[in-house]
DNA sequence: ACCAGATGAGAAAACCTTTTCTCATTGAAA
DNA sequence: TTTCAATGAGAAAAGGTTTTCTCATCTGGT
């Protein structure tokens, strides 16, 4: 059916007033019109309020098309990134896109899965819709997008996804963080720290594991194997039957690699009745608020500080689109302690 | 300093080779250029041939804002959202990119927060850049995003967020939904079945309330008071104690709002030495992933569809800027029951 | 040889804004 | 009265593409 019942919504779509419609208004030229609005070039400050009251009255917006079209500059820039579901690129978007909406970028959100057919379409997109840059985002930073980025001719910014080599990347500093956690666990007198955590794929477990190691050593406490297993609830229940199964001193401390598994642990040990923080402290890493503050006691826990990341790597982006100069490399951001109940020490203020 | 060293980044903005110069390289005018490209207008095999071939050389690619200009039509859409690091409106989301870019069309991430400012600002933007449309989704159903996109003479689409009367919207059916999820847990035997659910300011909160009411008069069941508190993991221990603390005759089912409430209650059972699914069954809703299958047993819950309910808004949108007319109105798609262990009903592979 | 129609290709306008250049007018100085 | 500089404002080009017109050439028919 092709007739249209007075309930169908079809937008009638008003034409956008233009330059010329305010021009012709105010019985003026469109260039000067345009020097009005911009507040260039030369004229009685009467005709200058005269248009700019002109173009106000008739809700006058310049077409950006245009715009970018003559200055070779879109105010647009690209995200790409292959973890629409995941926990990590949120909030390193969300930092991102914080910095730019306040210097008038918008920001094209690119998913790319795994799907190197999908990324190549994006990035053509992108390209042919001539965004200023783009940055590249991602759920590990061990794993490459499944896109090459390396001559567009455009900048690029990597932000918690493998840059390619010579380029500008921004990732959390986990050596920094786990030693964090390993040396909060010290100082508040735990003796026999162990360490469980994720697969021995990933980089940052070799990292972190590295880290806690060396904090250990530098203490003078004893080392234990790190235990390597999955980012699960369920491998932190597992690990705990492991550690606290048989006949030795048991493990007055677990550092773990994500909140998941710390959440696995500190169940699993109430559950055998050891008391968290009293008997073991417990300290997680990702500060994912759903997981780390259901657990009980709520979870001290490693924040990588990815928003201050993402903003980071928002602001450099543009300082390479204005065409400063900016050092190569992979830069670590420091991460932070979040202090909550499970390792003994309650929060300051509460 | 404004020195620049060898080992800083600053990049040569190549000039893209347009069709000019396309056409200066095959000898012919740019019109002539346009037209062997887009298959168009009349000249030999051969020209055609010759110019296709002269702009994959040189590595062509349409300049789409200068398409757009011309268009009137810039195959990018607006999508708003008040929700960053939630859970529904990321799948939403996913599914919206999905359907659009399939489509060629490209989608502008607007986060609004709840700030009004930042969502005019970014509406302002949008319409700037002469996005064909908007969708707008948010974390609530019940709350307005804290712009106004009445009359903005473009395509407006509601996805998972509070429309304006007489537009489009898409929602979830959180009465189909509690029904689908009642109606199992008495089709498996249960006859005391209680609702833990959220804060009594949601409006889900009474649709589901009122579904779950009336599945058990029509079942001819007791009906219970709903209990209404937070959407937590510590309301669902709290519910608990409350259901099962006094001396009547226990629940053998509790219908939970939301997944983390649902695995409150599940380790409130478990802690109180009452078994899931043999005890008592529970069941969940949203199909949060990380939730309902780290539970012990595995979740039981009601999935809302919101990759589909994305993936409709996404391509009724563009239906509307096709200029095809849509019913107006708010269309609630069903929700689906993902079934798993929580209730004493095994999937049926396995 | 002449004409009608077909064919291949280019000129120019359109989309909208910004910027540079040019020009006419005015006021003041000589 | 003539000259110079300053002033206000418009014409035109630029950015890249698409589309409509126009035009010249060619083919075939009489």
């Amino acid at each position: 059916m092709t007739d249209i019942t007075d309930s169908e919504i079809r937008i009638a779509r008003r034409r956008p007033v233009t330059l010329r419609d305010v021009a012709l208004e105010a019985g003026v030229s469109v260039a000067t019109a345009s020097k009005a609005l911009n507040d260039q070039g030369r004229m009685t400050a009467e005709t200058r309020t005269r248009i700019q009251e002109t173009a106000r009255r008739l809700g006058f917006r310049p077409n950006s098309l245009a715009q970018s079209l003559l200055r070779q500059r879109s105010f647009t820039v690209g995200l790409l990134t292959n973890d629409t579901y995941g926990r990590f690129s949120l909030p390193v978007m969300a930092g991102i896109s914080d910095a730019l909406v306040d210097n008038g970028v918008s920001v094209f959100l690119c998913n790319v899965e795994d799907d190197s057919r999908l990324g190549q379409l994006h990035v053509d997109a992108m390209l042919d819709k001539r965004v200023d840059g783009i940055i590249a985002t991602g759920k590990r930073v061990d794993r490459h997008l499944p896109v090459d980025l390396a001559q567009l001719g455009i900048p690029v910014i990597y932000a918690f996804t493998q840059p390619d080599p010579g380029s500008i990347a921004f990732v959390s500093d986990d050596e920094q963080g786990a030693q964090l956690a390993v040396e909060h666990l010290v100082g508040l007198g735990r003796r026999r720290i162990v360490h469980v955590t994720g697969p021995d794929t990933f980089t940052v477990v070799h990292q972190r594991a590295a880290a806690y190691q060396a904090v250990l050593r530098a203490a003078g406490l004893p080392l234990y194997d790190v235990l390597m297993g999955r980012w699960s609830e369920a491998w932190g229940h597992e690990a705990v039957a492991r550690l606290f199964g048989g006949d030795g001193p048991a493990p007055d401390a677990v550092f773990c690699g994500n909140d998941q598994i710390a959440r696995g642990v500190i169940d699993a040990l109430r559950e055998r009745g050891i008391r968290v923080p009293e008997d073991v402290g417990v300290i997680g890493f990702d500060n994912w608020e759903i997981v780390a503050s259901a657990s009980r006691p709520p979870l001290t826990t490693v924040d990588m500080n990815l928003v201050a990341l993402g903003r980071e790597a928002g602001l450099t982006l543009l300082s390479l689109v204005d065409g400063k100069p900016v050092e190569p490399g992979i830069r670590k951001l420091p991460c932070r302690l979040v202090v909550r109940q499970s390792c003994g020490h309650p929060p300051p203020d509460g």
